[in-house]
DNA sequence: GCTTGCGGTATTTTT
DNA sequence: TACCGCAAGC
């Protein structure tokens, strides 16, 4: 009866006709999470469970909502088609919701979305209004901080209630402002987009029924990655007697520093109760060397429900691992490989993944070196450029006239004269008529300089004129109306590369708005799409290698995929060593790298890296030591073996080591010294030397371990955090720590 | 009001 | 290293 159930296996069908009540899919990697997504809408619409208009889909990422749409409309072509279903992001359904009912959040009509450069610029405002020292309190972390707050659904008044704690008193101080001049400015952040649809939600039951009846059935993909407001949300939704499908891998949840709570899929039966569990463990995707690294390596973590991920093809390349000297030698050896897998995969089928996008640069230059296409993916984004902003600026001046935000970006771009004074003057100016600056700056008013009355005079005019031109003109002849007469254009004028290349992005932009607007969309619409990061089409150019970061990958897949830099410090990253839940955080972002490949994977990691504008000895990443050494074919050309096991009961404990070193040190006391580096092995014996959070160490030192009980220290290797003990603990014998990781107690 | 150059500093991931 | 903010000079 339905055709959407052939091509697929017992755990997915289950799945996919799973008929009303809460459903927690269970899907690892490459396991067909999408197909059952997709399957499970169009199964419901064909046997008329429910009008498309009573499907909601809601996802983490826009690449993400784009490929269930394609493929679920794919699916339902013949029949009454999917018009009517929500399929898109959080974001997106909050945004839609506050477009609708602006006054039931309080909004203005046309209110603004501030992105991250916004709410920066807003921040670094109120600090200097507050006359606090960016360099204490640098606005991204104020900001970082509120964000997490309202991500974890806390109010202020706890912050302020931290009476004693400095920091916290500052953080509510400007958190309150930031509050009161997002309201006055008419404008949200994408954590209010969330947090004030909520508040409608369960305020006025007017929208709250509307939602609800738009969501009989309620598909949630990247479960994991929700958090506390989002659950939020789908309670809410869910009250009015929802069907939930849940679609998540707890091994792939990466975005906890966002908020995301691994509670809401790991208790997910204490959420929704009498739920019904699928576990989909068929993986399609990889060659057996590749499950079975990656599933050794996920093995390790505590914090998930367990599952092994098998598949029925077997043999296939082995995982390889290389060892560079320094990060350049990486990307050689990396491109190497690429230029000779080009034949067989193409480059279009490979992929770098990098913890952090600052590693991108050496691969480029190699790959540009060899005159080998690539890109990178989500680095800065075309959005995000400096001149892409400004025309943006400007189209949200035209469309919002009383949008300050954008006033304040471009009113002097270019320069017109009108600097930091004049706009001092205006809000005075501002204050006392209670309007907003561009507003009240239609007054001229008297107190300004002359030359900055005129110039700000000739700024309204050209936005008058817009307005009119915006009514004859279509849509991408205005853009390049106002690009022109904006002076935008002008500011490239010229031959050098990079006013070509800036030159290129706006019409580049100018084409974006022609083919939105070829799709009926307005100018508004538009400017929510780009608010919301709903890049048109990233993948124009399909034949390139691709660079990117272990997030931006995920959700995709490659023949031949390389995860560089598999170091200590960069993966897992040092601002996530501390804790254990940041540990499995790290781990759970390599494991989503390694699964990423179908047919060849290699680790990569560097000796020495150029790091904070030195360069540095590294340490081999910890988690090449949770792979057993059968499970990848190490390629370096002086191998690193793996330290045998020294058993990594608790991560944190053992440190990765060895290798060509070994034969030296094995007879010496304090065998397997980590991964010396040439500076901190003519460390003397007995010398204190301090670890990463100043707690000084030397060889006698009594210490206490958590598990291991008490020990004396051996020897010390390295230094700050990097500091690694020999401790020879008195049950368990011999074991080689970082101390603050390893939470190593001085007695 | 604008531009330039200096020095200090911070380096994760992104809807 | 690379960026940013700031101060001094135009």
């Amino acid at each position: 009866m339905d055709q959407f159930l052939e091509n697929l296996n017992d755990a997915q069908r289950e799945a996919v006709i799973f008929g009303e009540g809460p459903l927690l899919v269970l899907a690892g990697a490459g396991s067909g999470k999408t197909r059952v997504l997709t399957h499970r809408v169009a199964h419901i619409v064909a046997r008329g469970d429910a009008e498309p208009f009573e499907i909601t889909a809601v996802t983490f990422t826009n690449k993400a909502a784009r490929e269930m749409r394609e493929r679920a409309e794919t699916l339902v072509r013949d029949g009454r088609g999917l018009g009517g279903a929500f399929l898109g992001t959080f974001h997106r359904w909050a945004l839609e919701v506050l477009r609708r009912w602006p006054e039931a959040a309080g909004l203005p009509r046309r209110f603004s979305i501030l992105d991250p450069d916004d709410q920066r610029a807003l921040m670094t405002r109120l600090l200097k209004e507050e006359r606090i020292d960016t360099k204490d309190h640098p606005p991204r972390a104020v900001l970082g901080r509120i964000s997490g707050h309202v991500n974890r659904m806390e109010g202020v008044e706890r912050l302020e209630a931290r009476s004693g704690d400095n920091r916290a008193q500052i953080t509510a101080r400007l958190w309150n402002r930031y509050t009161k001049e997002k309201k006055a400015l008419g404008a949200v952040d994408f954590d209010d987009m969330l947090a004030q649809t909520l508040d409608v939600l369960r305020r006025e039951e007017v929208v709250r029924k509307a939602v609800m009846r738009r969501a009989r059935y309620l598909l949630v993909d990247e479960f994991q990655d929700t958090n506390k407001l989002q659950m939020k949300m789908l309670l809410t939704v869910l009250a009015g007697g929802g069907n939930i499908t849940a679609v998540g891998d707890e091994d792939q949840s990466i975005y906890r520093w966002r908020g995301a709570e691994m509670d809401n899929i790991l208790g997910f039966e204490k959420h929704f109760a009498g739920a019904h569990i699928v576990s989909l463990e068929r993986n399609y995707r990889s060659t057996q060397p590749i499950l079975e690294a990656s599933g050794a390596l996920i093995a390790q973590n505590i914090r998930r429900h367990g599952k092994t991920l098998f598949t029925e093809q077997d043999g296939g390349e082995p995982v390889r691992l290389f060892v560079a000297d320094d990060e350049r030698h990486e990307a050689r050896w990396t491109v190497d490989r690429i230029s000779e897998l080009e034949s067989e995969h193409g480059l279009g089928e490979m992929a770098v993944l990098m913890r952090t996008n600052a590693q991108t640069r050496p691969f480029e230059e190699e790959l540009m070196r060899r005159r080998i296409a690539y890109r990178v993916v989500g680095g800065l984004r075309f959005w995000q450029r400096a001149e892409v902003k400004d025309a943006l600026a400007y189209l949200r001046q035209v469309v919002r006239p009383d949008d300050e935000v954008a006033f304040r970006r471009v009113v002097n771009v270019p320069a017109r004269g009108i600097g930091a004074a004049t706009i001092d003057v205006l809000k005075k100016h501002a204050a006392g008529a209670k309007a907003l600056l561009p507003v009240a700056a239609r007054d001229l008013p008297e107190s300004l300089m002359p030359r900055a009355r005129v110039a700000l005079g000739r700024y309204f005019e050209l936005l008058d004129e817009a307005q009119s031109q915006r009514e004859i003109l279509d849509p991408a002849d205005f853009v390049g109306w106002l690009l022109e007469t904006t002076g935008l254009l002008g500011l490239y004028d010229g031959d050098e590369e990079e006013k070509v290349v800036r030159r290129e992005n706006l019409r580049q932009l100018a084409s974006a708005v022609a083919e939105a607007s070829a799709q009926g969309q307005t100018l508004e619409d538009f400017l929510d799409g780009v608010a919301l990061f709903e890049d048109s089409d990233e993948e124009t150019s399909p034949d390139v290698v691709r660079l990117m970061t272990l997030h931006g990958a995920k959700g995709m897949e490659f023949d031949v995929v390389f995860v560089a830099g598999m170091e200590d410090g960069l993966l897992p990253h040092a601002n996530s060593r501390e804790e254990e839940e940041g540990v499995e955080e790290e781990r759970r972002l390599a494991y989503v790298g390694m699964t990423r490949a179908r047919r060849w994977l290699g680790l990569t990691a560097a000796r020495r890296r150029f790091l904070f504008g030195q360069s540095q000895n590294t340490q081999l990443s910890r988690f090449l030591l949770d792979i057993s050494a059968d499970q990848f074919e190490d390629v370096s050309d002086q191998p690193w073996q793996m330290a045998p096991s020294d058993e990594p009961e608790e991560f944190g404990t053992v440190v990765a080591s060895r290798g060509r070193h070994q034969q030296r040190s094995a007879g010496s006391a304090d065998s397997a010294p980590p991964i010396p580096s040439r500076r901190s092995t003519g460390r003397k014996i007995g010398a204190v030397v301090t670890d990463g959070s100043g707690v000084g160490w030397r060889p006698g030192d009594r210490v206490r371990h958590r598990r291991f009980g008490t020990g004396v220290v051996l020897s010390c290797r390295g230094r700050g955090p990097q500091l690694q003990l020999v401790v020879y603990f008195d049950r368990g014998g011999r074991k080689t720590l970082v101390p603050t990781i390893a939470k190593l107690e001085k007695l």
